[in-house]
DNA sequence: CATGGCTATATAAATATTTACATAGTGGTT
DNA sequence: AACCACTATGTAAATATTTATATAGCCATG
């Protein structure tokens, strides 16, 4: 699986298990997401095999925090998982399937289905933009001039924004398709 | 999960277990995928549950087949998922993963690793358009006159099209931006 | 007639993921 | 003081998924 992979990348900076949930609800929220009940035992086992060293850290809110940090040897697993080339073909979109089979329920709830659909599209749309105004106002390098370690940030963001995008319009189209039928009707 | 549902929903005509995954492997593809050791432990449930009957029908090539049908209960069952809404923020696309740390490999892997993206975005894109110019030549009442139980699988394949589209543009200009660099540094 | 490939069904073992639960301190509200 | 929300870490149980393996007949190729 890649979630080990995932948390040794988002470790390029030291972090607790509640942390990198954290880090989850943000930038990555597009392409990943983990319960907290398997991160913390991917972590564990990570530690274990000599990729992640870990530290009691006291907090003033709380319990004290466990905090990871990548090993060299976290790294270079982290490295070739990346140069083995790109992780394909293993998505599963529900959303797309329930439309595959949208004739099964009557026109009221196909209706309903596209605009819920059209409305969660927009909402993240809305929450990457909103990413986008706060990064490039807050860096006057964003996005041609942003040094190495953030342009591919950048590009991954890039490519949200234009696929939730695209699906809104995807999802106005259909609805239009859709009501032309049933007014002709 | 939705692979109960999904093969309900793939079975408005009955089918064996090795038929259903013959149909994965086709229109369904670019947005579900499920090996043959998981499809069967899930007809076998959903025929104890009632949603699916079966009957062995023997076979000139090979062993004997187990077709399923659908019963009413597992139309109905079918149609309360979709009802339930759309399934969405499920997502988990590792490639966007590797991306997001890609400056942790040298130039020539980032530049690798995106002309394997693209080629497989081109790939699916090819297969994408192949169905549908099959389609679009043997049924004339292609795209806009179909009957709904065709509407909505267009509109699927639709999605697709436009989506492997914009991921081909989309790294062909992270390239470009990835290359501009090279060159200039 | 051995080998491999295809159709077809299925189990076993390992791994991944979700949901529910357990614990514990801090701070605020009713 | 009881209750709730938030920070924080984790375990247990159930479920989902993948990979490997077993079986078995049929057909073509060498």
């Amino acid at each position: 699986m890649s979630l080990p992979h995932v948390l040794l990348g988002m470790l390029a900076s030291p972090a607790s298990g509640y942390d990198l949930k954290q880090r989850f609800g943000q930038s990555v929220r597009h392409f990943w997401h983990a319960e907290l009940s398997q991160i913390y035992p991917v972590l564990s086992k990570l530690e274990k095999d000599g990729m992640l060293t870990s530290e009691n850290v006291p907090s003033d809110k709380g319990p004290s925090r466990k905090i990871y940090s990548r090993t060299a040897r976290g790294t270079s697993s982290l490295k070739s998982w990346i140069s083995d080339g790109p992780v394909c073909r293993t998505e599963r979109l529900a959303y797309l399937t329930q439309l595959f089979f949208l004739d099964a329920v009557n026109m009221a709830q196909r209706i309903s289905f596209m605009e819920n659909l059209r409305s969660d599209f927009a909402e993240r749309l809305g929450e990457l933009k909103a990413i986008e105004e706060n990064w490039s106002s807050e860096d006057p390098r964003y996005p041609d001039e942003l040094p190495d370690q953030e342009l591919y940030k950048q590009m991954t963001l890039r490519s949200g924004l234009m696929k939730y995008k695209m699906m809104t319009e995807w999802c106005e189209e259909c609805l239009n398709r859709m009501k032309k039928r049933t007014t002709e009707a």
